[in-house]
DNA sequence: GAGTGGTCTAGACCACTGT
DNA sequence: CAGTGGTCTAGACCACTCC
């Protein structure tokens, strides 16, 4: 690899450069959710190096969570969908205090169009006024009510998603497998800021806990790829029963 | 990087078999925090393998946060004195609204003996009625209190721990910074249980907020080499300034 | 048995740090 | 310059899955 003098020279490692030509082949969906990707040998003939480059670029996007490997099978694409034990908890950290970890019952409450405002323009990286796309949902617990959230999505990339079809998909899997499978849309990671608050009267009618009692605020941006945000999502987290389990490292 | 916890390991490659002798090493003091381990030639000879062999093994610790990895100078043993940028919101994912992530100043306030109740006991994994020794302080962002806690800790390994000890050691580190460096220590992960709780009159006051304000309430329990628990904190945050912050991936 | 990922080795060379 | 970790290659062999 040759460098130009006038610019600064930044060394970029092969398996690094092949690491992004996959997540381009990734992003432009020619490896899909759920698919397996060609084998190692393959990929070495396919970019002209050597199986062990393309090995230390699959760990790397299989570290990042983007690609999954099995041994004996092949390496997959991860999705959602995958039902994986640890779908449940990846996003969701919310936990039934007497419990083990478990995925919830999704109630899809409404689900309507709007224009973004300020600030959902602005987390959304959209144009003041741009369609979006808001869903109300509360989220149980064996029948007990946990979470009410509010999903605030970018309209151009969900403009089908209907309380309808929220509530078809019940059961079949977590909203995010949804967004991979109906939109074409993978979330990839997310930050969440926390904060306590007090219940207002809705609220607190829909946690079924009395109004005044304190809850978890859990404000939530995720990115799909190239760090774009796609979902901003407001959740009321209720700590009467179920805590929220952080692990650090 | 990490093996399914529900199936029992058939086979172990040999570079976990080295990790594990690495582990051992740095359990037992061999290498201390923030000192240099021999080099990668080095330990492939001593355990006779291959570098690339030792090389993975040091890859894992190194993924783990045991090791950190200095290109051209060599392999050193992490520490919590490294005061590394991360090393302010590794364990303490506090952050000011309107602010970059900081280090907070810490304000001890007691520092006492006390025999563990069954809850400490169970938690800490000592005997019922065991010493442990009580640390009560306050951590105040830009001189704005948002954290009031109490730490228990196993009065075995920590019985020279006192008020002044702490006072003393205010501003050179932070507080596992000074149980890894005074008592041999090294927190590695931790879990926290976060719920909200209501302010009571005597945290109100300390925190500077009114009674009855929503608090976080963060449980916390670290571990040491070998899962050993060696500690068990309660603390509760105050979100009227600050959030807690968790990125998901 | 064929095909996949996983391990281990040996050697060459590159990039970074300090002397 | 010497010493360190970092990259890349090529080949042999092992472990796992499925037909």
């Amino acid at each position: 690899m040759s460098s130009d003098a006038t610019t600064i020279p930044t060394f970029s490692p092969l398996y690094r450069q092949i690491k992004a030509l996959m997540l381009r082949a990734l992003e432009a969906a020619e490896w899909r959710p759920g698919e397996m990707i060609p084998s190692e040998v393959d990929l070495a003939v396919r970019f002209n190096v050597s199986q062990g480059t393309v090995r230390k670029a699959i760990d790397e996007l299989a570290a990042d969570g983007l690609l999954l490997r099995r041994q004996g099978k092949g390496t997959y694409v991860a999705s959602h969908a995958d039902a994986g034990s640890r779908e449940g908890t990846r996003f969701l950290r919310l936990i039934p205090e007497d419990g083990q970890p478990q995925t919830p019952q999704s109630v899809p409450l409404e689900c309507w169009r709007a224009k973004a405002g300020h600030e959902a323009a602005r987390i959304l990286q959209v144009a003041f006024g741009a369609p979006i796309t808001i869903v109300r949902r509360l989220l149980k617990f064996s029948g007990r009510p946990a979470v009410v959230e509010e999903i605030y999505l970018p309209g151009e990339l969900f403009d089908t998603l209907d309380l309808e079809m929220l509530q078809q998909y019940q059961g079949q899997g977590t909203f995010y497998g949804l967004l991979e499978s109906h939109f074409g849309v993978r979330m990839l990671r997310a930050e969440e800021r926390i904060r306590a608050v007090i219940a207002d009267p809705l609220n607190a009618r829909l946690l079924e806990i009395e109004q005044g009692q304190p809850l978890l605020s859990v404000e939530r941006v995720s990115y799909t790829y190239g760090n774009r945000p796609v979902e901003w999502r407001q959740s009321l987290y209720s700590t009467a029963a179920h805590y929220y389990l952080n692990e650090l490292s």
